[in-house]
RNA sequence: GCGCCCGUAGCUCAGCGGAUAGAGCAGGGGACUUCUAAUCCCAAGGCCGCAGGUUCGAAUCCUGCCGGGCGCACCA
């Protein structure tokens, strides 16, 4: 019953990669007109081809010199056997571009430098503020996604090893909902094994009443540990905990009740935390290991019905291909052990084969640390000997690293315990709360309480998704909850400062407009920044690289801040303020649309 | 031993095949009768761990080292 983001693994700092195993589909999407990148590259594409003789990549990226820049053209030097700047001259006679372009120059050794017209941006925009979702249109081929995330332990407290499965796990949640994928959230409790005898065995010493007291007010760590010391120093209980197992795999009713008990009391607390939190996981959420206890013996079966199944030292594993231990031997996956329970090793196939043969999932995600970086691999690899993971289903392992302290290593307390989530959550809010207190006095209590928590959970939450999730980071209260710099905070504050705008000006957002102007180099910038939304988004559903969207935000916030250093909006007029309120509605618009995908709050004032 | 990950400015991090390597913080210098200064501007700060290689072009890809960390069967 160790849950997956077990303190045993956390403890240990590691940096491993996630595998992306690109399936064969990243999901359909619709051509967006609000994605500039997407816009250039469909007239290049031709271009390329023609010029080239077969299918070339544009290369087209963000320019320092222009607004985009197609660098196609060098790499394609050698295979034609002609100067780059010509190849580069070619491509842009045969690509239409004059509606889009205002200059499309050549430079360097065969740089395509793209800048586009206002006149092509201006109507753009506009089409951008008239959608309620932005320019990002649902997918139109949805996959059904199965999301693998916080796994708390029943009967143990939730703590930072647990935050970042929670908060990207969520943010994946979020993200691909929105995109229109139906998404089944996996919350896979640590409900089962052998910890569970010495557990109901405690509980029964204590009684149910106080037991149910104890983990109610969510004091499971002293639960927990009073049942471990017994286990550790009573040799009569270690027994009665051991024939208290037994009779949990065995069904016994009683048993089973007390063990419900656990659960039950167990997941009222996580519950509560995740609202604290701000997370979407509900009580619909929990698929423990026990919940695929029924397809444990069936996993067995098959694997051996495929020939798969081999026995090894009395244990039943399979071996997946390519995986060897320190002695150049196959690693195996343990699939039922020597005494005839069960590992994680099945669990986690009977789980896979549930998602994809039950649920029809096509794409699996485990947002799970590094460290079992290579256990997912060995069980997707199995999983595919076995044909319960095919072509059409993918599945990804969403790996992240360790949360650090300031000295370094993995982030304890100052006494070196792990530090409880609901105390990292409370001292997150009380922070906020002096922080708002002492930088706006003018709000009431009730606002200022609500404004805390979104700026307390949201700097702990923007702290782990702005950073990339492969990597460990630094856990710095200063840092997070700072309002300037790539924070939560700033970005709260850079939206409620806009929403102000129109509440100072006693204006509504305008609605309708055809085009909006783009002329001042201000402007243009956010115009550019506004319309990339569409394209980070895309790239994130795929890869859950938040860091990525993180960083836009702050990118487009920044953005916005230089335009509205340089173009006044209330005190312009006629149609240059219609514009520049439109473009104001929509940069906000966009900064609480990114927030609310990491998960996020978006105050209207602070 | 085999495998994996990380090493970029004083600090915290982006960038991961394209032009002079970018932010924020800290430190230096400026800008407030304000559309929220909870802000902005300027200057300074880098053998992109080291050495080879591939390429028209390498922080980015490959190989080998160095440093830090992790994994390698009945705990997840």
């Amino acid at each position: 019953m160790i849950g997956r983001a077990s303190p045993v693994r956390i403890r240990q700092p590691a940096w491993w990669v996630a595998i992306v195993r690109a399936g064969p589909g990243a999901s359909a999407r619709l051509h967006s007109m609000a994605n500039l990148e997407q816009l250039l590259q469909k007239r290049l594409t031709p271009a390329f081809e023609t010029v080239a003789g077969a299918p070339a990549d544009p290369s087209l990226r963000r320019s320092q010199h222009a607004d985009f820049q197609a660098d196609g053209a060098l790499p394609l030097a050698r295979k034609l056997g002609r100067n780059p700047r010509e190849i580069a001259a070619d491509v842009v006679r045969h690509a239409h571009l004059d509606d889009l372009c205002q200059s499309v120059e050549i430079s360097g050794p065969g740089f395509i430098n793209l800048t586009f017209a206002e006149d092509a941006l201006a109507p753009l925009i506009a089409e951008m503020a008239g959608q309620g979702r932005l320019g990002v249109a649902p997918v139109t081929q949805p996959d059904t996604v199965v999301i693998d995330y916080s796994a708390p332990n029943v009967a143990k407290e939730m703590h930072v090893g647990h935050l970042r499965s929670t908060v990207i796990g969520d943010a994946a949640v979020r993200l691909l909902e929105w995109l229109g994928h139906r998404v089944i959230k996996a919350n896979h409790l640590g409900d089962w094994g052998t910890p569970f005898g010495m557990l109901i065995e405690h509980l029964l010493d204590i009684g149910e009443t106080e037991a149910a007291h104890e983990l109610s007010l969510g004091d499971l760590n002293s639960f927990y540990r009073a049942a471990r010391a017994k286990f550790d120093t009573d040799d009569a209980f270690k027994e009665r905990a051991r024939t208290r197992v037994v009779a949990l795999q065995g069904g016994d009713e009683q048993t089973l009740r007390l063990w419900r008990l656990l659960v039950d009391e167990s997941e009222k607390y996580f519950l509560a935390v995740y609202d604290r939190l701000d997370v979407c996981l509900t009580e619909k959420d929990f698929f423990g290991e026990s919940f695929y206890n029924d397809r444990l013996h069936p996993v067995v079966q098959e694997l051996d019905r495929l020939g798969l199944l081999r026995d090894s030292e009395g244990a039943k594993v399979v071996f997946p291909q390519g995986f060897t231990n320190r002695d150049g031997d196959p690693l195996p996956i343990i699939v039922q052990k020597r005494d005839g329970g069960f590992g994680y090793g099945a669990t986690d196939l009977a789980a896979i084969r549930y998602r994809t043969q039950e649920l029809h999932a096509n794409r699996l995600l485990y947002v799970v640390g590094l460290p079992q970086k290579q256990h997912f691999e060995m069980v997707f690899e199995a999983a595919r000997e076995a044909g319960w993971l095919t072509t059409a289903a993918r599945a990804q392992h969403v790996g992240f690293g360790s949360i650090l302290g300031p000295d370094g290593k993995i982030l304890r307390s100052r006494a070196g315990d792990t530090i409880k989530l609901v105390e990292l959550i409370d001292e997150a809010v009380a922070r906020a709360a002096a922080l708002v207190a002492e930088k706006n006095p003018d709000l009431d209590d009730e606002t200022r309480a609500e404004v805390a928590r979104m700026v307390g959970i949201g700097a702990i939450k923007y702290a782990d998704l702005s950073n990339d999730r492969v990597k460990d980071y630094v856990f710095d209260w200063q840092r997070m909850l700072s309002f300037d710099g790539n924070t939560a905070p700033y970005l709260q504050y850079a939206h409620a400062r806009i929403r102000s705008i129109f509440r100072r000006g006693g204006v509504a957002a305008p609605a309708g407009l055809s085009a909006v102007a783009v002329s001042e180099p201000a402007e243009r910038t956010l115009a550019i920044e506004l319309l990339a939304f569409e394209g980070v988004v895309a790239t994130v559903a795929e890869t859950l690289e938040f860091h990525r969207l993180a960083a836009y935000l702050y990118t487009l916030a920044t953005a916005f801040t230089a335009f509205y250093e340089k173009c006044p909006v209330l005190r312009a007029e006629g149609e240059t303020r219609e514009s520049r309120l439109a473009l104001c509605d929509l940069t906000a618009r966009v900064l609480a649309r990114g927030l609310t995908l990491l998960g996020i709050g978006a105050p209207v004032r602070m």
